[in-house]
DNA sequence: ACTGAAACTCCCGGGAA
DNA sequence: TTCCCGGGAGTTTCAGT
């Protein structure tokens, strides 16, 4: 190999490749980036083994798939916020997509989708009574206006 | 096709597989759902066409690929906000990753990644010199505790 | 069901430590 | 020399009609 940072920009490339197209060939990637196909899945293989890629996914409109309702829910917490105690909560919630714990007045950041108004008010009620929540400040989205892949 | 719900109930289940593993076969989805391979891919295709499956793309590890920050702006207009302008003001910048319109306080939720704080602070600022920003609200990411695909 | 293409798996060659 | 990485061909499976 050349160095580090040479194979750090070609799965860099490999990557961004990946992010516009999931299902790519190795061979259209390989072209793209100047590799084989086998180099090229030796390296997604790698990154995959390594946790670098997570997986491979399908990118969905929310919308189309009945999910038309989608907010953000800052929630205030009394006392200590542990990682593991949110993820204990909150994992159960279907509805509940992302949580991220943030600095700022809020706590942690709680990014929601449910398919009805009387879902969204009963999500943020479960999430109102879990891990010493003591205030939530909930944003409906109104439209999303930019959408890049790999967020 | 028995019905229209039987249908998308279907499709469904060939949306929920491909969340999981977006580089799966249409022989193993068929078999997860109960379909030929081909059968599989016509619907696939049609929800391609319909917008419904926006594309297919990789689950990245922010952290891996260096995008080691990540934050939630919000921010506050004066006068009219709309998408057409936001998309055109916030578009530019590559460390914004997503822009909703939202209810409450604020106008509109922007999700920005960066590989350093002080790419953080320039992109902060150039969505404060946008669009009739009046004021922005940002809050770091900690950690990801949650995080489902398909968001 | 059939054809073409892509994925997967070897083994080999080259370059760096 | 030894190890690591990329290239190439054969086999099997999958995609596309």
């Amino acid at each position: 190999m050349l160095n580090d940072s040479f194979m750090d920009a070609l799965n860099r490339a490999i990557v961004e490749r990946l992010l516009l197209d999931g299902r790519a060939t190795y061979q259209e990637i390989g072209n793209a980036v100047g590799l084989s196909a086998p180099a090229v899945k030796r390296r997604v293989d790698l990154m995959l083994a390594r946790g670098e890629i997570a997986g491979f996914t399908v990118r969905v409109d929310p919308q189309a798939m009945g999910w038309i309702l989608e907010g953000y829910v800052e929630i205030f917490c009394s006392g200590i916020v542990s990682p593991a105690m949110l993820e204990r909560e909150l994992g159960p919630i279907p509805e509940v997509v992302r949580v991220s714990t943030v600095t700022g007045d809020a706590d942690a950041m709680v990014h929601i989708m449910a398919s009805s108004m009387a879902e969204i008010e009963s999500t943020v009620e479960r999430i109102r009574t879990a891990a010493h929540v003591v205030k939530t400040r909930t944003a409906l989205v109104m439209s999303r206006v930019i959408d890049r892949p790999g967020a």
